[in-house]
DNA sequence: CTCAGTCAGCGAAGGATTTCGCTACTGCAC
DNA sequence: GTGCAGTAGCGAAATCCTTCGCTGACTGAG
């Protein structure tokens, strides 16, 4: 039981999470150069980053290759899905539901959208019977 | 264009804001009555907090009344909207279905939610036609 | 008026997160 | 060899968030 996962990864952990979610296992110099381009990044900076986020357990890395190669720990999925779960605990109270309906209803969803999620719907409903 | 609103609520503000929005405009006594249950808030530091979420402008205050009543300055649904989207764009890239179908799928739905559901889905395809 | 109790707020301390300067190691070209 | 470019890391600074000690203002009871 290792894994004492509470804290949500912050701001610009979650940058890098997400560099490597969009550009898969990457050495420091790649994630390096969308941090730069987004905020001007130290390369310094992301190296530091990077190290805090491996004690974290955060990411991994390949130590066997040249530049090492990191790679995110979490798929986008699972920090999604921590993440929201996070927020409707603290804002909603638990209501799930609240909250994906308020998403719903706010975003201009397309109609492929709504059919997906209707079909959704229809799974999940089979599911509980 | 005063509203500058760029920051997401922190970890206590939200707490404040969670009670503000369960128990409606509060004195201070009875905002932290509630933090010091949940994890022994000092009764400064909710004052602090409190005059720190006044000034970013997440809060506001009645300075009529003897003890000044705080009130949220955001509705529980517009705070939930914000940080969704946030977390959607810093996760998912701003693919909002994404992520909701997630939740959708990952959370034990009761049969009612899911009607609900259904029948926001009616709604929103109604009204793009 | 004086005392006790409630209310509000400042400023500084403590922690966590983020930033970066500076150092060191490697491999390659000269 | 020496020097340069790319890579990795430490430790201290800067910044933000959270906490609280201490102080002052006000109110109602005696």
């Amino acid at each position: 039981m290792a894994k004492s996962r509470v804290t949500q990864p912050t701001e610009v952990e979650l940058q890098i999470l997400k560099v490597l979610w969009d550009q898969g296992p990457s050495p420091v110099r790649d994630i390096h150069a969308r941090l730069n381009a987004d905020k001007g990044t130290n390369y310094s900076t992301t190296v530091k980053m990077l190290s805090v986020m491996l004690e974290k357990g955060l990411v991994k890395r390949d130590e066997n290759v040249s530049p090492f190669v990191y790679r995110a720990a979490l798929s986008r999925e699972k920090a999604g899905k921590r993440m929201l779960n996070n927020l409707i605990e603290k804002v909603y109270d638990g209501a799930t539901m609240s909250l994906v309906l308020q998403a719903l209803a706010s975003t201009a969803a397309t109609k492929e959208e709504l059919e997906e999620a209707r079909r959704l719907l229809d799974q999940l409903e089979a599911k509980q019977s």
